[in-house]
DNA sequence: CGGTCCGTTGAGAGTGATCAACGTTAGTGG
DNA sequence: CCACTAACGTTGATCACTCTCAACGGACCG
């Protein structure tokens, strides 16, 4: 199977030497059992992951024994960037599902600095729309009610759902229980029960273990507290490497 | 006066070379008064921004009206990184005092990743150290208190006006309306007047129009959610780039 | 087949929002 | 320099969204 390079290559076209750089990277992919730790919070950081398979959580915990769920990864995401600028990891990753992911050593990223500055724009831009969406979600968790923060990160789910397939007719599986909602959206696994409940009654989505369906996308989308960002693609590495090159 | 560089040495050390090539962001910087917007939401996406004096904040709009101030921006700090992978600029950025500030063009952007890859690596990671930053400010608001985020991001603040040196024995001025603190984080204007005063009451802060002064360090600390995040230093590109550098 | 985790539902409590009014400060123009 | 005005800070009363606590049923796993 094809590695997911579609992130890799949203924002600068790679050449043939680049993607062989790149390929090395999948050369042996590790395998992670549902609900085994990546990496915890506090491991030294030995350099970044790429997902090619099954949904990962990456989370921080707070001194009450809270916990924050910041991002639900999907296959193509590249996981523990921000830790690179930290002394020990900063987030815990965990996998959601059966995970397959290829580990990127310090090093190998590096070399992708002094080597395939390209291929570097490309990651750093990659590492800036993952920026964005942080921005969104905080905006969504500081100032949305519940029902609004869920419409917001299904339809933002089913669009990254979209972009690898994992989403047919708008029914997709979906291992998230609903503490985990709860601690992604900074609300109670009750209080997610009953928003769920609301939009499954209004005919919006519809939901069993393991799976949902989003039967109105368009009622969904009336409720989202905001537009999805407009992502420039090639573009925005043309605008940083010029037009010629 | 110096720029403050102490952001981009912050994880790699430059060369002469490298200096100078950064020298040529500082020729023309630009004042800005306070209140008035650097960038809106929707405009075009010229590059990034240097800022050397002054405050600014950096915000998104839902759909609702309302707005989420995602940062509060320092000398030191670079602006708009996230809408480099936008069509437009996904963020508004607002002088929240007398500001001045560079600009850095797409093409000179790119020009430090080709030409300089040692300095890309050093704003890679401090672009990362500021997403470190934001899962730090989406867990205050997504899993703490009033009391609790109040107390977190004054202690980040005045970390953060240390390293520039715009405080004194635990007094500096502080622009910020309540209404700005709100949407920075999550509360409404009321409600922060209320919080602010409880921690006044404690003994923990002092407050006046335009200043704050923390009476109480370790107090606050008492209160805060989590312990910061350790940043790695030089070390963090130092593992990227190999200790024979 | 039993245990544990997860989803569901109810009752009650509380944090923070909303609405409203007023005093104070700072900025503006005469 | 003063008067005027708008923005900001403060406080009270009330409302409601969400949390907490609790119990129970169902699904999955060993």
């Amino acid at each position: 199977m094809q590695p997911p390079f579609h992130r890799l290559e949203e924002f600068v076209g790679l050449t043939s030497s680049e993607k062989d750089s790149i390929g090395q990277w999948f050369a042996n992919p590790k395998r992670i059992k549902k609900h085994a730790p990546i990496r915890r919070e506090g491991d030294p950081v030995t350099g970044v992951f790429f997902l090619t398979q099954g949904w990962v959580a990456s989370s921080v915990v707070l001194r009450a024994g809270r916990r924050q769920l910041v991002k639900i990864h999907l296959p193509g995401d590249m996981l523990g960037f921000p830790s690179l600028a930290l002394t020990a990891a900063g987030e815990t990753l965990e996998a959601l599902s059966e995970v397959s992911l290829c580990h990127i050593s310090n090093a190998s990223l590096g070399q992708i600095f002094t080597r395939h500055p390209r291929l570097a724009v490309g990651l750093m831009l990659s590492t800036q729309k993952e920026r964005v969406a942080l921005m969104q979600k905080l905006s969504w968790v500081g100032a949305a009610s519940s029902l609004e923060r869920l419409a917001a990160f299904i339809l933002d789910l089913a669009d990254r759902l979209a972009a690898v397939e994992m989403i047919e007719e708008g029914r997709f599986d979906f291992p998230l229980t609903q503490q985990q909602l709860g601690e992604l959206l900074g609300l109670t696994s009750v209080h997610i029960n009953r928003t769920l409940r609301r939009l499954d009654e209004t005919g919006f989505v519809d939901r069993q273990r393991g799976w949902l369906w989003i039967k109105d996308l368009e009622g969904l989308k009336s409720l989202a507290p905001n537009v999805p960002p407009d992502f420039a693609g090639k573009e925005a590495g043309l605008r940083l490497l010029g037009h010629g090159n």
